[in-house]
DNA sequence: CGCCGGATTTAA
DNA sequence: TAAATCCGGCGA
């Protein structure tokens, strides 16, 4: 199934289809690990649920845009626009493993030598690919700048409830929409526990 | 127009 | 455990 398919589903879907697919932006190649699905004005954790507005405008825009914005004034974080257009549905990205471009990546992140660890964490993610607002709407399915790839998906997935979202409703907090690759060690933590039955 | 607080990370 | 650091969205 090619990935402008994948993407155009129920959320829920998108984010699980988007394990283990690359991130490319200039000679940084990262391969999603851990991915928060985040729906539309339905959902008390999106940044969707007050509407339309000027920043998450690129969620009511069609599934493969990214969409960026700062966190806690310090942090950027990239999400994938997913579902039918208007529907305001994206994923966030958690977690990647380092393909290519390890150096780079370390000197963005500031540390010296490359670790499994390196990008655990969205900001991480966001940083390590060199992103920041002004990515903010761009195709992430087209052939130049940052691009989503599809890539190898992982062998074993474990869920659980998205992290930092206390301010929502009961029924949104519990919803299990955090997925990873299990056992991989660019998830951030605390690691998801697997919910069963799945 | 001012205040509150956040889909986090890092260091103490 | 708390600071960093900015701005979006809400209430006045």
């Amino acid at each position: 199934m090619p990935l402008r398919t994948r993407l155009a589903g129920p959320v829920e879907e998108a984010a699980l289809g988007l394990l283990g697919c690359k991130l490319a932006h200039g000679a940084v190649v990262l391969r999603i690990t851990e991915v928060e699905a985040y729906g539309g004005p339905e959902d008390s954790a999106s940044h969707a649920r007050h509407g339309c507005t000027p920043r998450n405008a690129p969620m009511w825009g069609p599934p493969g845009r990214a969409y960026l914005y700062l966190c806690y004034g310090v942090h950027w974080m990239l999400n994938v626009v997913t579902g039918p257009e208007e529907s305001a549905a994206a994923v966030l990205i958690r977690g990647a493993e380092v393909l290519a471009g390890g150096e780079v990546v370390c000197a963005r992140r500031g540390v010296p030598r490359l670790t499994p660890e390196v990008c655990a964490g969205p900001g991480k993610v966001a940083q390590a690919l060199g992103l920041d607002g002004s990515h903010g709407g761009v195709d992430l399915l087209g052939r130049r700048g940052l691009r989503l790839r599809l890539g190898v998906p992982p062998v074993a997935v474990v869920r659980g409830p998205r992290v930092g979202i206390d301010f929502a409703g009961p029924e949104d907090r519990l919803r299990a929409w955090r997925f990873a690759e299990s056992g991989h060690p660019a998830v951030s933590r605390p690691h998801p526990k697997e919910v069963a039955p799945w």
